[in-house]
DNA sequence: TAGATTGTTAATCGATTAACAATC
DNA sequence: TAGATTGTTAATCGATTAACAATC
């Protein structure tokens, strides 16, 4: 069965309309142009016509989209509803603020435990959620079906950690450490979360505005 | 004065030039090709010479780039080493994981204040910075010469003091909050950081590679 | 039916890669 | 000098936008 590559620029599009349609839906907007959807996102109708024929006709010509078949549709597409067993490694400031962050659990994201090798957090319940030690990471993956890991260890200990995640059969690594991990093993998908290069960029971008010498040159349109 | 526009795709490499380059400095490596560099990085040496001739020479034929030269003129372009004045606005798990990440410290942006409606968390202190009622918001911006808010906002709130930090003159928005802020004025730079979509990408990926409908079509590039 | 808007093909634009003369 | 590798121009590739026939 022949099915074409979607490029990764559409797929990072996707959460994007999910979240537009959701808010039309909220609002009961029951239909919608792809004209008048482009012109609330900031993109052209084109694009987003392009995007969704990738994975195939939700319109109907002459009419628009049914906003909810639409939101239904791709939230199916993006496999919501899905249920995702995580853990988190990592339990310092950030490790805790994702295991707080309830909206995570609501879309099937759901933390079954976090790691550290602090021995002053292992044995904490985070929203009641144990952080245990590291040395059970092993037996815990492989127990608990563990689909994805939240790294929010420090540089020092990212990559190996990883790679040893990897082995346990892990299928996702949501990356926050300021390493780009060297995964050969193609079973993995690795999406990096470099919050400091982000920071920077914003600060880049403020800079040159402001300064005198350049013109208006850089537009403000990110992400 | 004739300068051309740097696009945005380029910008967002700069820190992780920046960053590669600072481990080669770290393991004394004196001198890089970029057919080396590109090999490490996973690019081609093509781009990070187009990158960087973007920005001027670095490099010196038949020898290839000095790494501690090319390591300070990338400081130099990101505005390293500037001072940037920081309030993060939403004091809960992730404001205060922000807070307590030194490694923004190092970089001169100094976070001065955090601010939150919640009464329970105004008057305490992370990692020595204050939690300051938000209705002192105002005073408190003009005041200190903040340039950058980080804001970790719920979604309802967001795009209002979004617009109001604005007015006060704030610089750059690094924004949490699950909304992508409409905001005309073109003086200040908006970088949008939303975890939620990201962390749906991955987990769409997995989803895809696992299904046996499709071919191994989706790569594991990301960022 | 007439008007609107899709799905899809074609044109354009921009970013990446390749090639190579310049030169250290 | 000979070899290596840059800076830069040209070619390719992919993504975005425009156009329009199909059709609700």
């Amino acid at each position: 069965m022949y099915s074409k590559k979607i490029s990764n620029a559409v797929i990072k599009r996707l959460p994007r309309y999910h979240r537009y349609l959701g808010e039309l839906l909220e609002n009961q907007v029951t239909r919608i142009s792809s004209k008048e959807l482009g012109d609330r996102m900031g993109v052209t109708a084109s694009q987003i016509r392009q995007d969704l024929n990738n994975f195939g006709g939700f319109g109907q010509q002459g009419y628009g989209y049914k906003v909810e078949y639409l939101y239904n549709e791709i939230s199916q597409l993006l496999g919501l509803g899905k249920k995702y067993n995580v853990i988190v490694v990592g339990a310092g400031n950030l490790g805790q603020a994702l295991a707080n962050y309830l909206d995570f659990e609501k879309s099937g994201f759901v933390i079954k435990a976090l790691f550290d090798v602090n021995p002053r957090l292992v044995g904490l319940f985070v929203r009641g959620i144990e952080v245990m030690d590291m040395d059970n990471i092993k037996v815990f993956v492989k127990n608990n079906n563990i689909d994805i890991a939240m790294l929010t260890l420090p540089k020092a200990n990212a990559s190996q950690i990883a790679v040893e995640l990897v082995s346990y059969g892990i299928k996702g690594i949501w990356n926050f450490a300021p390493v780009n991990l060297e995964i050969s093993d193609d079973s993995v998908v690795v999406e990096n979360v470099h919050l400091f290069e982000s920071l920077i960029t914003l600060a880049y971008i403020i800079k040159n505005e402001e300064d005198p010498h350049t013109d208006d040159m850089y537009s403000m349109e990110i992400q």
